[in-house]
DNA sequence: TTGAAAGCGGTACCAC
DNA sequence: GTGGTACCGCTTTCAA
C-alpha cells in the first residue's frame, strides 16, 4: 500500500493525505482523523527510500568504525555508547548506518558519505589529541560531534567528561589516603582522554610537590591483560606502589587478579581507583565486590550525543554546542588505611 | 554534481552516462573512458537516494538489536560478528543499518523496516530455541539468515557451528585424560546453542555409562562473574570437580580467577576447556597462559553470513543456504595429567 | 481546506 | 551505440 492507493481509497488526492499524515495544520480534523485510520487499518509505511529523495534528507546518522582499531568495538564503552545512541536515534525517527572499514580508509568514507547523500551527519568516537577527522569533516561540511575533544577543542561540537578534573581528583583522594607511590595504568595517550587524565594526575602530585615516578605509569590498550602485567610486574618490584589508578575498568580487573595471586586484597593492602561509570574506589572485602556499576553515564553520553547531532542536522548553522560533564567519584563503604608496603 | 549535469558536460544523455558508469556493454569503450574520466574529474558520487528509489533496492542490510539484550552487545562475539559482517557489506557496496530497539519491540521493528523498504534483508544473531522471529520473517517474506539456528533447523538460511559434537568432543578429552567429575558453565539454554553444548556434553557422558551430576552444571549469562562465583563455590565443596567445560571465554576467565584465589594452577590442578576461537584448552603454567586467541573464526562466520545473505537478497527465490561449521579443538602443549583432588 | 502538478536524481524500457 | 521518456513514491509549491 502506497500513498497513491491510500489516497484513492480514499477519494482524496496523495498531496491531502499526504498532509494529514505528517500533521500539516491546514487539514480538516475530521480528514485527518479519517485519513489516519486508513492508514492505520492498511497499516501503511511511507516508502523511506521516496521520502528520502523527496525530502533531500537521509533521516540517518553514520558511525564510522576503523576497523584495526576494533579493539574500540570490544570496549565496552564503545558498545554502550553505541546503545544509548541508537535509542535517541529510535526515538527521533533515524537510522543508523554502521560503516566498518580499513583503518586509513576513515576519511574517505566521510567523503563518500557525505556526497552521495547517505547520512544527515556523523558520530566521532576515540578522538586523538590531533585528530585528522575533524579538520576533515569541517571541510565537508557534514554536521558531526566527537565524543571526546582533540588537543584544540574550538570550533566543532563535542561532548566529554572533565578527565583532567577526575583524575586530578582521584589522585588527590589517594594522596589524601597517605599514598605517596601510585601507580597510573592509562589508555593510549595518543588518545585525547588519556593525556588529559595523565595531566590530571601529574598535576595533583605537583601541587604537593611530588613528581610522577616514570616507572609507576604505564600506557597501552585498555585490556585486562595489560593490568595483569604491569601490576604483576610492580608488585614484585623493590618499592611496589601502594595504590593504583587504573583508566579502565578492564585495566582494574587485571589489578586485581594481579593482587590476588600476590595475596594482595584490594581496598585493604592495596588501593584500587578506577574510571567506570564515573570513578570507583575498588574492594574486594566482604564477599562481592562492587566491580559491578553499569556504565550508565556512557549510555547517557550517547543518548545527549545523538541529541545534540540530529539537532545539529536540523540547524546546521548554529554555532558548536560543547558539553563538558563532571565525573563522580563513588567511593566503597571503607577507602582503607594506606597499606603497609607488602612482603 | 549529479547525473544531469554531467551529462550535459559531456553533451551526453543521462541515460547513456547512467550506462556508461554502471557498466552495461552496449556503451562504446572509447564513450565510456570519456565518460569515467569526467565522472572522476567532477568526482561524481551518485545519489544514492535516489538510486534506492528507482531500484527499488535499499542496497542496506538491517541488523536489529534488541536493548535489554544489551548484554549482547558486550559480548565480544556480537561485535566481532559484526566486524565481519561490516567488512563484506563494504566490499558489496551495502549499507549496514543497525537498528537498537527495547526487548519485545524487535518483531514490530522488523515489520517497519520491511514495509517501509529499508532493508533487503536482515541478519539475525542469538537465536532460541524456540525463536519466534523466524516466523515473523518468513511470514514477511524479507530474506534474512540466522546465526545459529533454532529447535528446528528447516526451511531457513543459517550459518551454525557444531555445538553439539564440539562439546562432546570436548568432554570426551577431558574423560579420556582421566576426568570424571566434570563441571559444565554454560549459557543460558534458552539459547539454542547453550542447549546444544549441554546435550553434546551429556551425551559423551552417557556414552561411558556416566551421567551428568546436576549439581556440577550451570547456566547463566556468560560473564567473568559467573564464572568465578560459580567455580569458586565448587571449589570449596566437598567433592570439586578436576575439570571445567565453558561455554565461553569470559566464563573461563572467572574460573580463572576462583582457581587463582584457591591456590589452584589451571592445566596442572584443574582443567580447563573453553569454547572461543574454536575449543580451547586452558592452563597459566610458564607465564603468559593461551587465552588470547583472536576471534577470527566469528568475525570469518560474520563474513559469510553476510556473503550468503547478500546472495538471498539478490536471488530471494532461491532455497535456504545452511551451513554447518566444524569447531576446531586447541590443546594447550600441555593439557596435564589429571589433578589430586585438591586439599 | 483541498488538489494538480512539478520536482527529487536516478534507472530502465523502447525507439531510432 | 545512443537518446527520449516514463517511471520509482513521496513532498511541496502554487492555484483553486
Amino acid at each position: 500500500m502506497n500513498l497513491k492507493e491510500l489516497a484513492a481509497s480514499l477519494n482524496l488526492s496523495q498531496t491531502t493525505v499526504s498532509r494529514a499524515l505528517n500533521g500539516y495544520p491546514e487539514v480538516r480534523a475530521e480528514t485527518r482523523a479519517r485519513v489516519e485510520a486508513a492508514a492505520k487499518a492498511a497499516n501503511y509505511q511511507p516508502n523511506s527510500r521516496a521520502r528520502r529523495l523527496a525530502t533531500g534528507r537521509a533521516m540517518t546518522i553514520g558511525h564510522v568504525i576503523p576497523l584495526s582499531d576494533q579493539h574500540q568495538m570490544v570496549n565496552p564503552i564503545f558498545s554502550d555508547f553505541l546503545a544509548g545512541a541508537g535509542e535517541t536515534y529510535a526515538r527521533e525517527g533515524y537510522d543508523l548506518l554502521l560503516s566498518i572499514v580499513p583503518a586509513g580508509e576513515v576519511e574517505a568514507a566521510y567523503h563518500k558519505l557525505a556526497t552521495n547523500g547517505s547520512v544527515d551527519g556523523l558520530m566521532i568516537q576515540g578522538p586523538r589529541t590531533e585528530d585528522s577527522r575533524i579538520a576533515t569533516l569541517q571541510e565537508i561540511g557534514l554536521p558531526f560531534i566527537v565524543h571526546g575533544r582533540s588537543a584544540d577543542p574550538e570550533g566543532y561540537s563535542w561532548l566529554d567528561i572533565e578527565n583532567r578534573a577526575a583524575f586530578q581528583q582521584a589522585t588527590d583522594l589517594l594522596l589524601d589516603l597517605g599514598h605517596r607511590r601510585i601507580a597510573l595504568l592509562n589508555g593510549q595517550e595518543y588518545f585525547d582522554f588519556a593525556s588529559r587524565r595523565r595531566r590530571g594526575f601529574e598535576h595533583a602530585l605537583a601541587a604537593r610537590g611530588l613528581t610522577a615516578d616514570p616507572s609507576l605509569v604505564f600506557e597501552a590498550e585498555m585490556t585486562e591483560e595489560f593490568g595483569y602485567r604491569s601490576a604483576s610486574t610492580l608488585m614484585q618490584s623493590d618499592d611496589p606502589p601502594t595504590a593504583y589508578l587504573t583508566s579502565s575498568i578492564l585495566i582494574a580487573f587485571g589489578v586485581r587478579r594481579a593482587a590476588v595471586e600476590a595475596g594482595l586484597s584490594l581496598g585493604r593492602d592495596v588501593s584500587v581507583v578506577t574510571h567506570h561509570d564515573g570513578l570507583s574506589y575498588l574492594k574486594n572485602e566482604g564477599g562481592r565486590p562492587d566491580f559491578t556499576a553499569t556504565r550508565s553515564s556512557i549510555q547517557s553520553a550517547g543518548r545527549r550525543a545523538a541529541e545534540i547531532l540530529i539537532e545539529l542536522t536540523r540547524a546546521p548553522d548554529n554555532g558548536p554546542v560543547q558539553e563538558l560533564w563532571p565525573v563522580e567519584l563513588t567511593l566503597g563503604q571503607s577507602t582503607g588505611p594506606v597499606p603497609n608496603r607488602h612482603p
